[in-house]
Formats: C-alpha cells, structure tokens, sequence
DNA sequence: TTTAACCGATGATATATCTCATTGTATTTT
DNA sequence: AAAATACAATGAGATATATCATCGGTTAAA
C-alpha cells in the first residue's frame, strides 16, 4: 500500500504530496521488532503500508492489553501525536512491515492547510475510535466465550476476510487481544473445538460454525 | 460557556462564526432528559454550553455503561456523527443543561475550509480518545476498589476539583461509572467509610486520605 | 549436545465479584 | 394520607475466571 495508491492522498494536491514523501522515509520492521514503545515521545505520524502491526497497552505489573491490528492503509499512533506528547501505547510488527514515518510539523501544516484533508483524517479518527471502544467494553462486559467468540470473528472478517487462516499471535498474545489469561483462552479454545465450532491444529483456525460463533459474539 | 466565550472559536472567522450561531439553536434540558439516544441518527454536532451531560451505552440486557460527564465548553456525540451515522451511545442531562445543537453541513464545512479549526477538533477528539481509552481499560483491568477510587477521583480532580462534593447521581449511576454492580460499589464505599479514606454521608463524599485513594487508584 | 526458555495444554484451587434476597428509608404518585 | 416506587445498605450463596502447578513438545541458546 504504497503512499499514493491510496484513496486518502488523493485529496492532497501535487505539491503537498511530494512534500510528504520528500520529508518522511519508509522502515521496515521485522517480526517482533518494536515500531514504537509507550511513554516515549511522539514526534512523528505513521502509516503502515505493508505487513500487520500490534497496538498494545502494558498496564500495572506485566499486564498487556491488546487494543487492534493495523494492516496496510492506516495510520497507527496518530491519537498519541494529536492528543499527547506522549505515546499512550505501544506497536510492534508481526511478521516484517513497512510503515512511513512522516514528521509531525510537516503533517501539521498540510492538515492545517488542507481542510478537507483534515477532515477525511477527523473521519478516520473517529472510526477507529469507536471500534476501539466496542472492543474495550466487550473486554469488560463480555465473558469468556464471547470474547474468544470476538477474537476468531476479527480474525475471520476484518483481518483475514476468509473462514480458514492461521493466526500469527501466540496463545498468550490472543489472550491480551481479548483481555483474559492465556489459560482461560486456551481452554475456552479448546472448549469451541470440542464443541466442533472450529477446527484447530496448532495456529490454524477453521470456522466450522460461523453462526454459533457469531451468537457468542453477540450473546457475550 | 456562551458559544464565542471559548477560545475554540477563536480560531474561527466573524463571518463562520456568524454563519454557526445562525445555523444552530440552543437547546435547554431538564434533569434526567435525554439529549439524544444511542442506535438513532447523528445528525447535529453538539456543544455543552452549560450544565453536566452523562454519555453512556447500553449494552446486552440492561447494562449500562457510562463513558463521561461532559462539562460546558466541550462537544459531545463527535465520534458518532463523524464515525457513524449512527449514534454510539446515549448522552442525558444531569440536573439542567444547555447544549447548543449544530447542523452537521454547516459544521462539515467550516471543517473543510479552515483547517486551523479542523485541527484543533482533532486534538480535542484525540484527547477525548484517550481518555475514554484509559477508563475502558481501568474498567476491564482494575478491581472494585482501584474502580470506586478512579470514580471518587474524577469527580475530585476532573468534575469539581475539590476534595468534597456532593454527587450528583444515584449509586447505580456512580457504578455504572465503574464499571460493576450497585451493590459492589455499595460495599466498596462502605469500605472505604469504615476504613476512613472518606467521609460518607448520603450523596456528599468528603476526601479524607487523597494519598490512600491516588495509592489505590494506581494499584487497581 | 546439553541446557534452557518458550509454548500449548490441562488440572486443582483460590478468590473476587455478581446475583439474589431482605430490610429500612426516602421519595414520588395516586 | 396512603400506597407505590426508588434508593441505600448488607448478608449469604453461586460462579466465572484468575492463579498456581505440572508436563510434554518445540524452539532457541550455551
């Protein structure tokens, strides 16, 4: 998803685009290496344009929350960059990556600039807020199977579109996707196979009943 | 919090700021009124000019989850009628409020135009994202007495910045806050009474060790 | 190659919090 | 003024899930 081939850059003119690229530079990251860590500054805008990125959260002891997923053609940290100094949480690569970084000042002058721009970004923002929302309430409100239910179903429709794929994430980091134990998970993962909800062999995944799993979304 | 007394719209034109007080009306609530109700249509930006405004979601069965109190000077609904079409959540009055009601057109196109202001409703947005993320988390991660403290503490520092008030909301609504049960933030408070962090005595709460509550706020 | 660390799986136990029930008081409705 | 509803408080019991422990298998390190 390279800068330009995107619905997004098209509502910037010629000359803001090529500023873009000109002050911002591709890095590419490999499986596991940190893109950027919690409570250091954020100076810079980020676009993933290849690869699949984690956003996390460490709490109090070594508690970690796994907010979402970010694959190519979003923005990953720009809520810390707008509303803090600080990075509020954490993003690391699963599997190799490629994001953009785009200096912040430079950023800044075309938002304010280019209104339209601005809002297509507000737009964005706003989106992926409320999703985020809707995944820390279920993390509160929802039990067990409903949250395992949530995981396999993001997985299924918004990561992978397809009812069959292998997950790239350990048990444990499946857990902190869903906000539980790594036991609990794997339990209630092997509860849905015994059920013959879904087929399981290792990080491979088949959804043998969609339909249960999405009562058990919904359900909670 | 008349509109033009804030320095947000400072960042705005005579003339747009014209154009925004004639194309929007404000709007008086009583006590418990609704302002506008999750699963509708978001058709108008929101200002609280005046009073304190709770936004909550309802989730499965009759559980309900508070996400804010929203003070003058702030929007409420943004996410949604940026995001969605669709309302995410509810918001009503708690004791009499005034919320000025922007048509969501004119709003978009002042956006459009004056980036400046555009941006700065991103960071604001941004900001808010943050800290509805921080609760969400505190909600599914901290246990009853890190909750009641976060709770108790909000209304100290964010809603009335004092160490003694009187709450507004019945204790249901002040679990709903937490995040648990009436009947667990009940017993937490009555903890906290016999253990004397604080003073109780019907709706007024009186702060009397802000170390043990800041402490237990922090530990979860 | 041996050792160590990680990972997935499962059992036993502990525990925090929800649910249900009751009771008194305050507030609202009739 | 009486009845009905809402609210605060507390107890007993149920339960979901975390925690701790173990164990075989795999991968990485010494």
């Amino acid at each position: 998803m390279e800068l330009g081939k995107n619905p997004l850059w098209q509502l910037l003119s010629e000359q803001e685009r090529s500023e873009l690229v000109r002050l911002s530079n591709r890095v590419n990251f490999e499986n596991r290496e940190i893109i950027f860590r919690q409570d250091t500054r954020s100076s810079h805008f980020m676009f993933v344009e290849d690869g699949l990125v984690k956003i996390y959260k460490s709490g109090k002891g070594k508690k970690i929350l796994t907010l979402k997923l970010e694959g190519p053609g979003n923005f990953i940290g720009s809520l810390s960059v707008l509303g803090s100094d600080i990075h509020q949480y954490s993003a690391s690569s699963i599997g190799a990556s490629v994001v953009r970084f785009i200096d912040h000042d430079t950023f800044v002058r075309i938002l304010e600039k280019n209104g339209k721009f601005a809002l297509r970004i507000l737009r964005d923002l706003s989106r992926e807020g409320l999703f985020m929302f809707d995944r820390l309430i279920s993390q509160s409100q929802k039990q067990l199977p409903g949250k395992v239910a949530e995981v396999i179903l993001y997985f299924a429709e918004t990561i992978y579109r397809s009812e069959e794929f292998e997950i790239p994430l350990t048990r444990e980091e499946m857990a902190q996707l869903a906000g539980t134990t790594k036991e609990s998970f794997i339990r209630t993962l092997s509860e849905f196979k015994n059920d013959k909800i879904i087929d399981l062999e290792g990080k491979n995944i088949s959804i043998r009943s969609m339909k249960i799993i999405k009562i058990l979304n919904e359900l909670g």
